[in-house]
RNA sequence: CGGGGCGUAGCGCAGCCUGGUAGCGCAUCUGGUUUGGGACCAGAGGGUCGCAAGUUCGAAUCUUGCCGCCCCGACCA
């Protein structure tokens, strides 16, 4: 892409009202445009992110085999009473009425709309089991929204949804998500930590929350440091066999949230050296909750004796659109956004210093085509900024490889790279450049 | 939802106290000089001062109401 075509409204001056790193960021690259409380507009820099993101999620859900699908935004009032939420949930609903003054809601969750759609199709215990998930808009409310796309009022969610025909299948389906989070996370260069989660009035251990360590964090967080280090899933992790010991690795160490933090637990049960307090963001929770929506809803199987079971369900929930926020507070530095490449608007960066030079103009040509060609995403700055603008603006947006172009190395037939990560500078030869920053891109994209 | 604050040009702000018809920096446009880390000179465009009433000869400025946004707290993917 030609910098000179797309779109990217940049912000020299910090906004006043963006208070964290990754507000302030996602506004001066020009990814996103506030359009009201906690609603934002994705403008092209910020959209290939999210998008990028939707799509680890998705090949995460479909390697665990969960089958995607997509539910509407708008549900009819008329759901929610029949599970008793529509009352319960509060002002956090938005509320709406169509023309013939029917009560309709813009969905904060599709739980109720999922259990109808379950209890339509599945009759039988032979039906069972399934996990069904959708990537959607959602819209809660928030009294305070804040921190941009952090805590926005509409955000972008995976949710998944099980059903299975009794607690110890139900299990299996928590571990699939489980396991699946943990590879999701990862791929995307974040560390996110399973911790202990409130499971309400359905009790068990079965309720996760998901959390990534950040500085600006919403919440505090206490874990043992050896989770940190702990193997991810490989990619070749049969999601059909045993996932127990995978779950229970992962669960033996301390981790909770302040309101599940046991301050005498941590002290006792992790080494001093191991202790972690930080502060940390979440970015998924995954919950089973059993029979609270199928017997309400009345959705329920047949058993094998044919006689009606309750379907017992979980959701499993990805904030895909906070990540954005979530992956900027984890990789930034003062002058801008430090990309991985698994989620990078572009892969790379390439700078002409000298717009206007038919040396360098034909040298980036080269360099950008041959890139193109080899599948990496290139952002070419062909305007006729000045050097020092280019360079600023490229920190800016955190594309994580700059390929410099000027006269000065041209002259030695040199192209400058620099990596935005480590801020490392190195010298390539400027025929070789192309298929030496494929292969790195290439390389890291690979995962396990 | 309690407490606090703010709405003046695309962004950041001054002017308001003490009413007299709007200004600064950055950005934008034109011309010129520059050209390896957010240049310089000269010129130009851009604002019904959030909205509505009121007071007044006259309101960005004073009064009232409404709307919007932000911050702290309680709550949440």
């Amino acid at each position: 892409m030609r910098l000179s075509q797309f779109y990217l409204p940049l912000m020299k001056e910090t906004p006043a009202d963006a208070q964290i790193a990754s507000h302030r960021l996602m506004l001066r690259a020009g990814m996103i445009r506030q359009e009201g409380a906690g609603i934002y507009a994705w403008l092209p820099l910020g959209f290939r992110v999210l998008k990028k993101i939707e799509q680890i999620v998705r090949e995460e859900q479909n390697r665990a085999g969960a089958v995607e699908m997509l539910m509407p935004t708008i549900q009819q009032a008329e759901l929610w009473r029949e599970s008793g939420r529509y009352d319960a949930y509060g002002n956090e609903m938005l509320r709406i009425e169509d023309r013939g003054g029917r009560a309709m809601l813009f969905g904060p969750t599709n739980e109720e709309m999922i259990t109808e759609i379950l209890r339509a199709g599945a009759k039988s215990y032979k039906d069972l089991p399934k996990l069904l998930y959708h990537i959607q808009w959602k819209f809660r409310d928030e009294v305070r929204p804040r921190f941009g796309v952090m805590r926005g009022r509409e955000f972008l969610m995976k949710d998944c949804y099980s059903f299975d025909i009794d607690e110890t299948a139900a299990r299996h389906s928590y571990n699939k998500m489980f396991a699946a989070y943990l590879r999701t996370f990862a791929r995307m260069g974040l560390k996110a930590i399973p911790m202990r989660a409130d499971t309400g009035p359905i009790g068990g251990d079965l309720s996760h929350e998901f959390i990534i360590l950040a500085d600006t964090g919403e919440s505090a967080v206490f874990c043992d440091k050896q989770l940190i280090e702990l193997a991810i899933p490989s990619k070749d992790t049969d999601f059909d066999g045993d996932l127990q010991p995978i779950f229970d690795r992962f669960t033996a160490h301390y981790a909770a949230t302040d309101e599940m933090h046991d301050e005498k637990e941590f002290e006792t049960s992790v080494d001093e050296k191991n202790q972690i307090a930080a502060r940390g963001i979440e970015v998924g929770h995954i919950f089973f909750f059993g029979t609270k929506y199928s017997t309400p809803m009345k959705a329920t199987v047949a058993g094998s004796d044919g006689k009606d079971i309750p379907i017992q369900m979980g959701s499993y929930g990805v904030g895909v659109s906070r990540l954005v926020g979530g992956l900027i507070e984890a990789y930034h530095d003062d002058d801008g956004c430090k990309w991985p490449m698994a989620v990078a608007p572009f892969h790379v960066g390439l700078i002409n210093l000298k717009t206007g030079d038919a040396e360098t103009e034909e040298a980036c040509s080269k360099i950008y085509r041959a890139l193109s060609v080899a599948g990496v995403e290139v952002l070419y700055d062909e305007t006729k900024a000045r050097p020092g603008e280019k360079f600023a603006r490229m920190d800016l947006i955190g594309l994580p490889y700059q390929i410099v172009i000027g006269p000065r190395g041209l002259k030695d037939g040199k192209a400058e790279v620099k990596q935005r990560l480590d801020g490392e500078k190195s010298e390539v030869a400027i025929d070789d450049v192309a298929a030496h920053i494929a292969g790195l891109v290439h390389a890291a994209l690979e995962y396990e």
